[in-house]
DNA sequence: TTGTATGCGTTATCAC
DNA sequence: GTGATAACGCATACAA
């Protein structure tokens, strides 16, 4: 049913490798018979078979992305990044989302790895786990790329940098007045979310503020979370006057529910979110991650490997983050 | 290098076809020896080649996902949708994103066809463009279903009924009061767009409403298209008083320009989407669709292909779309 | 310039 | 139960 070049062969008169190597541009053969094949090819309906080439020639010509949400514009943007360059390279990517579970990361590496990937660029989550699986990984031979660092494990890594993010934020707030801050904290497996709240906290020390345990609230992801919180946070007694939250989706959320509970943003509460997504009618102050520059980075220095236009060591690159101040942050006079 | 079923063989001693049979759970193969070859093939630290297994099985364990834009919620929770159902089976899957473009919508496709994949979800273009490839898929026997229906091509499609949703879009705004309406279509390739506009103008006639031609924009698509339709509706001199727009992302970009340029909305201006996405503040009224519901009935009925369990005819699905009152819609008392 | 032979890692069809 | 052996479709080294 299916046409090989086995078909084309018999139909030409020609060998199979013959065939093969004219279908592949491989130098050696008469423009005629180069010809000949082509048209064969064309009138008998002939799709190469990648399997089949990739069994012979070791080479997929796919590569996998692990990220952790398909839903959040934070990584539409690094996938948009990574299938461009993947693209231009010929290159098609298996997409899966590990959903924040470890066990899921997991699965989704292993799969990549009996599919023979050429590569892989994963977001690991990379708090309360453990990460035998990728330095099985590592040897198992197959080039990838990590956003973010993991101890011990030698590799290409890509950061943000989430600990003067978290800085910059609280500076910021500080500097407007506010001092009863209240820290959403994302996932408990991203250490994103633990970078900025540390330095939350010490930047508040610095400041000679002591945080107050009862304005951070623990693990939230999604918007479902922030519109919790914000439910939580409106009906405080003795409400905080701003709120950093994990990422722009939970300020989202937050603003959703704190407006539906009557109050005003920033007149009651002011509000901060990391991301600088862009769908979004919220003059939300936020800080922005180069997150499509990071994905088509990603990528370029995946295709490095795995072309192996580079062998030397490997290098660690931290994007910058850069606060964005708009209009969701009040100056407080009165502390 | 890599550890293949010879190695295992050879170490227990035993046959390949002992060993994939063993591996495989096959019956036919006494405890002993299953357990004998799944420790030796622990041991060895083998990892199934699936490049071999998809290239003799004839079934690669993948399929194809080609949306058209990566970035717009509306996919997210398609592709969420898909990986879902995907994920239960076994599944990994290939996102392709066509950008709107033919070309690459074409070039996906057969991308994904030499790549052997045992199945194709697509949301193809059906505007504007010529459908050539999927008839050429049609032949070439890989199971798909559509997003969309094409004339004359028998297959699984889904649909959401974009004529109802304009037309109720279209009676709500009337129903407020509002006459002097803009329609912001949608990607010219795209057939929501233009059934939407179509049940516009009908609903709009069918109330003896003859639509202003100054007031609709073609073309429209992504946040910043949005933006640039905001700001020409704000400075016109007989401004409408209210805008439909294709989808929700640009009718957040229509918001965000229509506010810098000093409008308020409703009160200035009136705004409908499509789409319902979820993280947005503003209260947008807007048309409802159930993508996450499609994307998992879509990985559904392929499945169903795939695995044979329905061999009947095609089936053709389609949504219903539900308006969403919310507060960008203001009621007119003067027209 | 073209043809032959072999290998890639599995699965599958047979015998034994 | 288990073991040869032949596909699967292509690439490639080597001959011719």
């Amino acid at each position: 049913m299916n046409v090989t070049i086995a078909d084309i062969a018999k139909a030409t008169g020609l060998a199979k490798s013959t065939i093969s190597g004219a279908l592949n541009n491989k130098s050696g053969f008469s423009e005629k018979t180069r010809r000949r094949v082509l048209a064969a090819a064309e009138e008998l309906g002939y799709v190469p078979n990648e399997i089949a080439r990739g069994l012979s020639s070791k080479s997929t010509g796919s590569i996998g992305l692990i990220i952790k949400d398909i839903t959040n514009p934070f990584y539409n943007h690094i996938t948009k990044g990574v299938q461009e360059i993947a693209g231009e390279h010929g290159y098609t990517v298996f997409l899966c989302s590990s959903g924040e579970e470890h066990q899921a990361e997991i699965n989704h590496i292993q799969a990549m790895v009996r599919k023979r990937v050429d590569g892989l660029i994963i977001a690991p989550l990379l708090e309360e786990v453990t990460f035998d699986h990728f330095f099985e990984l590592k040897e198992q031979n197959v080039p990838f790329v990590l956003l973010g660092k993991i101890q011990g494990l030698s590799c290409d890594t890509y950061e943000f940098d989430d600990y003067d993010g978290g800085r910059q934020v609280t500076e910021h707030l500080l500097s407007m007045g506010h001092t009863r801050i209240c820290f959403v904290r994302g996932p408990k497996t991203s250490k994103a979310a633990k970078l900025r709240y540390s330095a939350f906290i010490n930047t508040l020390k610095s400041h000679g503020i002591e945080a107050d345990e009862r304005y951070v609230f623990q693990n939230a992801n999604g918007i479902a979370d922030g519109m919790a919180v914000g439910k939580q946070i409106a009906a405080m007694p003795d409400r905080p006057t701003a709120v950093i939250c994990f990422d722009d989706v939970i300020a989202i959320g937050v603003i959703k529910a704190v407006m539906e509970a009557g109050l005003q943003v920033p007149e009651d509460l002011s509000i901060i979110g990391f991301d600088d997504i862009e769908v979004n009618t919220f003059p939300l102050t936020t800080v922005s991650i180069p997150t499509y520059e990071a994905g088509k980075a990603l990528a370029w220095t995946l295709f490095d490997r795995i072309l192996q236009r580079r062998t030397s060591g490997f290098q660690h690159i931290t994007f910058e983050q850069k606060l964005i101040e708009r209009a969701s942050v009040r100056q407080l006079y009165n502390k």
